[in-house]
DNA sequence: ACGTCGCACTTGCATTTTGCAAGTGTCGAC
DNA sequence: GTCGACACTTGCAAAATGCAAGTGCGACGT
């Protein structure tokens, strides 16, 4: 498997690109990404599910039963190519 | 819709990246992609067709029911991205 | 103490996408 | 005129996605 096709297996699922975008501004809580992505609720549950798993976002507690989503090291990483596929979209056409 | 969106809604199918990679040394032709990727024959004219209408890649006729896919300037303006994410999927957890 | 609210999810089911396997059409070579 | 290579299409099963409604849990007011 490519390099390419591996980066895809952890953040080519649907929403999970826009999800670490959205974090690479600082930590977000669940009903944030939610209203802010218009992402279905289990949708967004699962890829935070699978990106913590993949070490790329990790929970961090807050109050009670809220929480805040914030990106690991390796999901910081990623700044650079979302970058320059959000640029690749601004140049529409 | 934000920029990455944008570009999520053109490249973020299913192999679309990996076919826009591998299309980055040159023109293919069909079956080359389909074996090279191991993509379903199905899902890789899909795609085809689907960059095709994005403007990212084009169809040369090469001799008679043979053809290759070539990039267009905006599908070869995807090569950053593609080598941020192929980096980022190098550097394994 | 009790109901109510906000928050973070889960669950059930319809719709859409993806994947596998097999089939179709066309052209050139033999 | 039949055969093989090439570029697909088609039919159907499996998996992912999406919508809507429901669950659990602590805080807060009364």
């Amino acid at each position: 498997m490519s390099d390419l096709a591996a980066a895809l297996d952890v953040v080519g699922a649907r929403w999970a690109l826009l999800v670490v975008e959205r974090l690479l501004d600082g930590p977000q809580r669940y009903g944030d990404l939610q209203r802010d992505l218009g992402v279905p609720t289990n949708m967004l549950a699962t890829r935070l599910r699978e990106l913590e798993a993949a070490g790329v976002l990790t929970r961090l507690p807050l109050r009670h039963n809220t929480r805040a989503y914030a990106l690991t090291d390796r999901g910081h990483a990623l700044r650079e190519a979302i970058v320059a596929l959000a640029r690749w979209g601004a140049e529409q056409a």
